[in-house]
DNA sequence: TGTACATCAGTGAACGCGCGTTCACTGATGTAC
DNA sequence: TGTACATCAGTGAACGCGCGTTCACTGATGTAC
């Protein structure tokens, strides 16, 4: 990699784009840095202009997409009209990305570990879960749930990965009225947590 | 393949807990079957003596794998008061079997399908989910939570599963007490279910 | 305006690797007469 | 008991592949004087 012109990031946009699109249809685990050369109309070496190694390529795709799912979760609070909603549009809205973008999905979750080391960190800035630990910390100011908030968020999210992770991979291909399941699910959770 | 003489399946099974180790080690993904021949000192040609292909090996792997956690899980229902208990008890059982044998839970996630395809079929008769879904009929019949049994399995598996998967992945390395957090998850749920 | 030079984006060829699988084979053991 | 043959478990070498990465290079474009 060398110092960069005008068009580079752009070109670099438009590898990861290449990247994602080869994610897609094939699966994280069989990308290679040779086919997004390929597909991307340039020789291998040159993607070495535009990142480090490999690796690299397959972080800043995860990053990117760990924006996506920021975006679509920040979007399904939108218009929602209580705390207690919220939590559950959280909820359903991370299952239904997952469910739309698997590909994605899996990516983010094979490639990005937490920085976060313990709950005494703030949870990074525009990542999908400090949108949950929100949502929680509100639900309880309003009293519409007891307990800490990050076992609130903490239990809202394991309950959407579960669901989520379960119908892409171990269920893939089960009939089933997920969408209903899901919701009466989260129902469930936040209404456990009511205070007594 | 050939036909199979006396020590056929002895062998078998120790190739196959040769792969086990190695998966143990280095994780399923780089699985390799020259490597796993190296390890029980055959030639790579020799284990095609014992499985067709590399699949089969993997296949044959997740399959005990399965079976372990299925013992796992019967084992927890052991001595065990009520029916609400039950529930809880298979949730926080298989987390503490994921977080004990992580690359054999993720080895299963990454390779098994579910071979049933609607809640019209039965579960297969040994699997895990038989017992969640064993369990949440007799709390229902016991009057403890309200709602269709599948239903209930489904959100108790998906809450285990995605604790499991999440402290096995994005969460590795995070510190914090999951135990008791895992626990608080499972029973917000179940209270959640129980009849109004 | 012309020319020498530096920088730039990009390349073809090669390195070295490990993989799953197939092939033709070998030497030891068991069996039939 | 000896011998011919079949079966068995297992092997070394090779096939063909795709991978990430490095290297020495090229030809086009920009810049300084």
């Amino acid at each position: 990699m060398r110092t960069k012109g005008p068009a580079h990031a752009e070109t670099r946009q438009q590898i990861l784009e290449v990247a994602r699109k080869l994610v897609l249809r094939d699966g994280h685990a069989k990308l290679s840095l040779r086919e997004v050369a390929r597909e991307s109309g340039f020789s291998a070496p040159s993607l070495y202009e535009y990142f480090p190694n490999k690796q690299a390529i397959v972080d800043a795709l995860a990053a990117q997409v760990a924006g996506k799912l920021f975006a679509a979760l920040g979007k399904s609070l939108e218009g929602v009209r209580s705390e207690r909603v919220a939590l559950v549009a959280l909820g359903t809205a991370y299952v239904a990305w997952a469910r739309k973008h698997p590909q994605d999905f899996l990516l983010m979750f094979s490639q990005l570990g937490s920085k976060r080391r313990s709950t005494s960190q703030a949870p990074a800035e525009a990542s999908p879960y400090s949108l949950v630990l929100g949502a929680a910390t509100r639900a309880r100011a309003a009293g519409v749930v007891h307990g800490s908030p990050e076992t609130i968020a903490y239990a809202v999210w394991s309950a959407a990965h579960g669901m989520a992770m379960l119908q892409l991979t171990h269920l893939a291909g089960f009939d089933a009225d997920f969408e209903t399941t899901d919701r009466a699910t989260l129902d469930a959770l936040i209404a456990g947590f009511a205070p007594r």
